[in-house]
DNA sequence: CTGGGGCCTGCCCCAAGGGGAGGGTCAAGG
DNA sequence: CCTTGACCCTCCCCTTGGGGCAGGCCCCAG
């Protein structure tokens, strides 16, 4: 019998000692025979082919739980579930890529030619809101249900892009922080008051007139969470250039939130995102 | 003045409650006053921006240790160093998905297109060897001046391929285990004894006849270590699929080691990264 | 039979916080 | 003035995947 000790069986696995008796500690690789009077581990050659896609999925960062599952699969599915963590990877990749870029051109003093900082003033408007306190897995399908409900045909419109649906975070929607967002949609003074007659779980309220400062985030259906923040850096970077108060304070999330506008001009849905600010 | 309590500026700047107070601990980011009665901490808006820098810092996974350092960079050299960061970023992602990619290919049972393994037949010869515990960085240095070394014109050369220059790894070579690895220098036996006398740090031995399987690694400056095991576990799929000894003993590591080959032929230096078998 | 290397368990340590207990503070409303 | 609820404090334990070390066996070769 071709057994080899624990250090042996470490080399060829390129794992650990120490890690060898974790794996064996935890049932994800035990040893084949454990002399129960020294409590010395024994390994057989057979057993390298775990250890080695063990090592492998670890070098990969996969967690020791997930492996645990991931070995007693077969080849195909596993280069299945492989194939899927590693589109994960990439995603995860390319967003650190982007803020890396805009964080670079921040601090190198260029400007941020990824987003085009534009401005324009909003009236003064009548909107119906509904408000939850969401996750960003809600924040997404509960979004498109009501921005369909909101942009619903027999609501009167409001003239130009201020008659655009838009919602407001006013929280940040993360894993452990749930909003609250806000859907809105503009309505026309004169049907205001009709409305409130039969408002369900939408509330009427009048927004001031203010200043936003936008970027455009391209088509509705590309919206990722994760650039948002980048948006809101590259308005930030703006309003310091601006000299919108140098307290940070112009740019006001706390106060008048950070928008998502989304304008449904031909060509298809597409995204803004604003910050308000009140001069 | 613009004071706010902690949950306010964890809110604007992204970072958790809990993660303010740690920077607070460690003097990465203490509040502008700490009332002493109440341990109450106030920030003020002109901290948010180095608090924001930090986040996005964090979430490209810098340590808080090289934060604390770079915070006190200005832009251009903290650009700087981001740049030179997600170099090694980019680097360690792609030697990722080359692990990825080689995994797949291998758990799917499809042939792997990256490496072709060949089989060459090594004679028996002598061979002028030096042998040294090496860190991975000592390991490219010394590994020049030895091949330099052992090329050395005076010296006779062996016909063909098995007159190469050549390393053996007998040990894994990597941050905490350190080699050892041999450079070996094939010389006819001819003059092999007039060579015994002036031998200085080298040693002169003879290598079995053997067989090899190797793969063919490109360009002796390109070569990264991290590229090695995929090469190894293409080396070891072709032997199970050759049924060279299911339990993996015939491609024998442990026994003749895993050789890398200079070949200094024509358009350059090239590299075959081989293992040695005992038929 | 003795030395040296291999191996054992058990304990503490790391980063970068998260979670919660138990208790003090602040500001607004009644 | 009092209460209530939100906010904040410190302290302690928990996480992942091991690394390092102490103190003590074990095993094999000379």
């Amino acid at each position: 019998m071709d057994e080899m000790g624990i250090g042996e069986f470490a080399r060829r696995s390129r794992l650990s000692v120490k890690a060898l008796r974790l794996y064996d500690e935890m049932g994800l690789l035990p040893p084949s025979r454990v002399e129960s009077a020294s409590g010395y581990r024994y390994y057989t050659p057979d057993q390298l082919e775990r250890a080695r896609l063990i090592a492998s999925l670890r070098r990969l960062d996969v967690p020791l739980a997930d492996i645990a599952g991931l070995v007693e699969l077969d080849g195909a599915d596993l280069a299945e579930w492989l194939g899927e963590h590693w589109r994960v990877a990439e995603d995860e990749h390319a967003t650190r890529r982007r803020l890396v870029n805009a964080l670079v051109v921040e601090l190198s003093g260029r400007r941020d030619d990824m987003y085009e900082v534009k401005v324009r003033d909003v009236p003064e408007r009548h909107v119906l809101c509904v408000k939850r306190h969401v996750t960003p897995a809600q924040a997404w399908d509960l979004g498109k249900e009501f921005i369909a409900r909101l942009r619903d045909a027999r609501l009167p419109r409001v003239e130009g892009t201020a008659g655009d649906v838009f919602a407001i975070y006013w929280g940040e929607v993360s894993e452990d922080s749930d909003g609250p967002v806000e859907w809105c949609r503009p309505v026309p003074e004169s049907a205001a008051e009709a409305l409130a007659a039969r408002l369900g779980d939408l509330t009427l309220r009048v927004e001031p007139a203010h200043r936003e400062a936008y970027v455009e985030m391209g088509p509705y259906e590309d919206q990722r969470a994760e650039d948002w923040p980048l948006a809101e850096s590259a308005l930030r970077a703006w309003a310091k250039e601006q000299r919108l108060g140098e307290g940070g304070l112009a740019i006001a999330p706390e106060e008048l939130g950070m928008r998502v506008t989304y304008a449904f001009r031909p060509g298809g849905p597409v995204c803004d995102f604003a910050a308000a600010y009140a001069e």
